[in-house]
DNA sequence: TTGCCCTAATAGAGTAGTTA
DNA sequence: TAACTACTCTATTAGGGCAA
């Protein structure tokens, strides 16, 4: 998702950005792989969304495996944490020694909060065999509930700078959408780890007003980083609809503090 | 020569499945 | 149910190509 090659909603919005004299809709075309795989599954749920949340994106691709796709996502569940996060990073210069510093960060005051949330998609059941899209290591860095705003981090150390954080980040705020709208669904889990408690009482009550997407990151693609403001007025400016005065889905970007 | 970007290889983290 | 294994995926690093 986060390579060059498959970041298309990245590519699309920088161009939609850069080229905005000259482009009035993207299309998204493609041909159906010989070999269809969890890559490809989360790709079309990654287009179908990326068309609903903005009217300057159609797409052209294969038609019956879109409407599989929309007849089957009311059946889907995420996976759960099945376990805490590792406590200690290996270097202290990685993503994830970082990652655990700014938890700490958020740690200082009594928001509801956690790290490496799991968002891989299964049918019905989490499973090998029911897997719909790449699960094991699919994670949310860091999440942060209160007020009612739901805040999705995505943290990249200053050596991270693929253009790919915003296909990334746009994945995990859709599926949190869809987790706050019920359209698919936490499973029955007795052991819970990493908060997620908040998280399913939250989807519960309907306590979740909006998602927040946030890029945390000091350095990031050349044409992401010069124009990042421009940038977030077009994912800011989506379909996706208005609640309690706030958008149901919306970006952000914070610098880290070092 | 230097710095940047990209790619490929590898290490590490996290998951589901299996077994005792 | 805990411990272990196999596997997948992401993050990281090293090295090559290229332009200034």
């Amino acid at each position: 998702m986060q390579e060059n090659a498959s970041a298309f909603e990245s590519w699309a919005i920088v161009l939609k950005y850069h080229l905005k004299e000259y482009i009035e809709k993207i299309i998204i075309d493609w041909e159906k792989p010989q070999n269809t795989s969890l890559h490809y599954n989360r790709f079309l749920y990654r287009a179908i969304k990326f068309e609903k949340n903005y009217d300057w994106v159609v797409l052209k691709g294969v038609k019956d495996d879109i409407e599989k796709i929309e007849r089957e996502i009311n059946n889907w569940v995420v996976n759960l944490p099945s376990k805490s996060a590792q406590e200690k990073a290996t270097r202290q210069d990685s993503e994830s020694a970082l990652e655990r510093k700014v938890l700490e960060i958020l740690s200082a005051d009594n928001r509801h909060k956690g790290q490496q949330l799991p968002t891989g998609l299964f049918k019905k059941q989490v499973s090998e065999a029911t897997a719909i899209t790449p699960g094991s290591n699919s994670c949310i860095d860091l999440w942060e509930f209160h007020d009612g705003e739901f805040r999705i981090y995505e943290l990249k150390i200053d050596s991270n700078q693929g253009i790919g954080i915003l296909s990334e980040l746009m994945f995990y705020v859709n599926v949190m959408n869809d987790l706050k709208n019920g359209i698919i669904k936490y499973p029955q889990a007795k052991d819970r780890y990493r908060n997620i408690e908040t998280i399913i009482e939250a989807i519960e009550k309907g306590t979740i007003k909006t998602i927040v997407g946030v890029f945390l990151a000091n350095k990031m693609h050349p044409l992401l980083a010069k124009n990042i403001k421009g940038i977030i007025e077009i994912l800011n400016n989506n379909t996706v609809g208005i609640l309690f005065e706030k958008k149901s889905i919306s970006y952000d970007k914070i610098n880290i503090v070092n």
